[in-house]
DNA sequence: ACGTCGTGAGTAAACGATTACCCGGGCAGG
DNA sequence: CCTGCCCGGGTAATCGTTTACTCACGACGT
């Protein structure tokens, strides 16, 4: 493979030159530069990244770590940093965390040792340590979960109002006993939901009652399982509307709900996190609580990226809201 | 940011000795392996990724370029890739060329000059140039999508038959006006499902029209628009049952079928590739043909890795089959 | 006319690891 | 007892760039 070089024999220069008049860093007879170039076009010639960037200290890589690769929200907010870090010239490492602390913190192993100029991290838990990076002067971006004890930006959603506001608007609707079925506990997402899912039901005026709370992997087997237990009214009277805190668990609830012969809206409540697609299609349409997955990547890449230029910028914290879409799956007269 | 010869420093050993004592490649006294290990710890050294690549001119990363983030199909195959290349060590990066040429070029470009260990690519078109990679010995799988020119090993679905199971199946069901909703001429996944379209009419004896068939971009947008035209019967009768070329094309006619105030499976007869997990649960419950997508992932990702340690194997061609999951959507009378 | 300054290009150091090569000492075999 | 081999560990070369430093040359100001 041809290296700098071979360009600069050919071209009858020295490396200096090739590499000042590829890069178009200081100023290079013309004449020169068309030689230059004319020799690396010859020798099929592509700089080493690697090499440039020991040399240079940095790369132009920004990983993001995010706990479900299958996630609609966690792809569009992919896509969101993929847009913003494309246009500057950067390069995006998708890694899958799994929502496993292990797997968490080999990537962010990996990511200081291949030197990475950000990190983008939706982190599992609230314990998750990214001292490794900000100790090294790394920039951080917490996203969708705020990461407590570090001083990093973050962009989030107040995703406890959303939660809230869902909750008010199936009382509005008529239903009176609303469950809840959200992430594990530890997850701030999952908690936050669950506090939003209690303010509502305060703000409503409705009784509290346990028996109508489930946690569940954010997965639809999970959701499925335990939708299927609060629909035989263990522990008490079954719930005539549910808040669901994630898409995925959406449709193992609904599967569930489907298997037990009743029909969402009518039968039963539901609003989910997370508008997708498919969400006006299903029977009945899907009242969602739509996050804007897709900005918040486009604000977290630009807050990491402003930060990789001038760290010294104070932490920032970006909190966007939800919206209510209603459909009607949360109209029981439809 | 501590370097190995901080450590080395440390320990009272050499640059040398550390190396290989963190590495175990070559047998080093177990007191020392113990100073330089307890060294390492106490400065918190992590290698110089970038350092190491380049001496060792190689990397444990692979590129996986395909053409959409946001589709379901694309990310079950990368978490296929994505769980074979992790537990052999490496690294995944995701990169997204929105069926844009322009865009899968440049991530070539960047995946030949840092060097990455091998490619997966899903190539927007035929006409994809993989030389500057295949030039260089790096590895290239094609997956989804065949590559003509490049003797390169690839993992693809038997596509034309799976679509001719389809169209076979919904002309059992009754139906015999049969229309098709396929992807972008030039695109071999299109053309393919296309062709099968066309193979299961001649098997079924039915007549073809062309004013049946619509092209569209593999998004929920322009399936809508093309939807909506069959279903006006624009340049002749409308056609009684659809095959749907992927799942956002899916969304974006079963949209249109909804506006124009029809019913799947009664009204229209509607088959679509690829399965997701919501497709039981649309009005009405949605056939389709599914693909093995992350098995397709994991298979192109064991191939690539065979091939990154032994670059002299032949090429090999792997084809694997999709499998048709009847629901009422093509079921002219539940 | 002379010193100074700017400009363009070359020389070589640097980035931080891995590893080829070499050296010294201990041990076994003749 | 001597020779040669093996083994552990140090020295320094190496990977391919970028860039600090240096130098030569021409122009310009006094």
């Amino acid at each position: 493979m041809a290296t700098i070089s071979d360009v600069a024999a050919r071209a009858g220069v020295s490396t200096a030159t090739v590499s000042r008049a590829l890069n178009g860093k200081s100023s290079v007879d013309p004449a020169l530069v068309e030689r230059v170039v004319q020799a690396a076009r010859e020798l099929g010639y592509q700089p080493n990244g690697l090499a440039r960037n020991l040399r240079r200290q940095e790369t132009a890589v920004i990983a993001l770590i995010i706990s479900d690769v299958e996630n609609p929200f966690f792809t569009a907010l992919a896509r969101g940093v993929e847009d913003v870090a494309q246009a500057v010239g950067y390069s995006v490492v998708l890694c899958n965390a799994d929502e496993n602390g292990e797997k968490e913190r080999r990537y962010i192993d990996v990511a200081v040792q291949e030197r990475v100029a950000g990190v983008l991290l939706s982190p599992t838990s609230t314990g998750t340590d990214v001292r490794a990076l900000t100790e090294r002067g790394t920039p951080v971006v917490a996203v969708d979960r705020p990461l407590p004890q570090a001083a990093t930006d973050s962009v989030l959603v107040d995703t406890r109002a959303a939660a809230r506001e869902a909750i008010v608007h199936l009382a509005e609707q008529g239903y009176t006993r609303i469950g809840c079925l959200t992430g594990p506990s530890g997850i701030p997402t999952a908690d936050e939901r669950l506090a939003g899912y209690r303010d509502g039901l305060r703000s409503a005026r409705l009784r509290r009652d346990p028996s109508l709370v489930r946690r569940a992997e954010f997965r639809a087997a999970g959701a499925r399982a335990a939708m299927t237990e609060l629909l035989a009214g263990e522990g008490g009277e079954r719930p005539d509307a549910l808040l669901i805190a994630n898409n995925a668990m959406a449709i193992g609830a609904l599967v569930a709900i489907s298997e037990a012969g009743l029909r969402p809206g009518t039968d039963i409540g539901v609003v989910s996190f997370d508008d997708a697609p498919w969400a006006p299609l299903i029977d009945r349409p899907l009242t969602v609580v739509a996050q804007p997955a897709y900005e918040m990547g486009t604000v977290a890449a630009q807050l990491l990226l402003a930060r990789v230029n001038d760290s010294s910028r104070a932490p920032t914290r970006t909190t966007l809201s939800a919206r209510l879409i209603p459909r009607a799956s949360s109209n029981p007269t439809a």
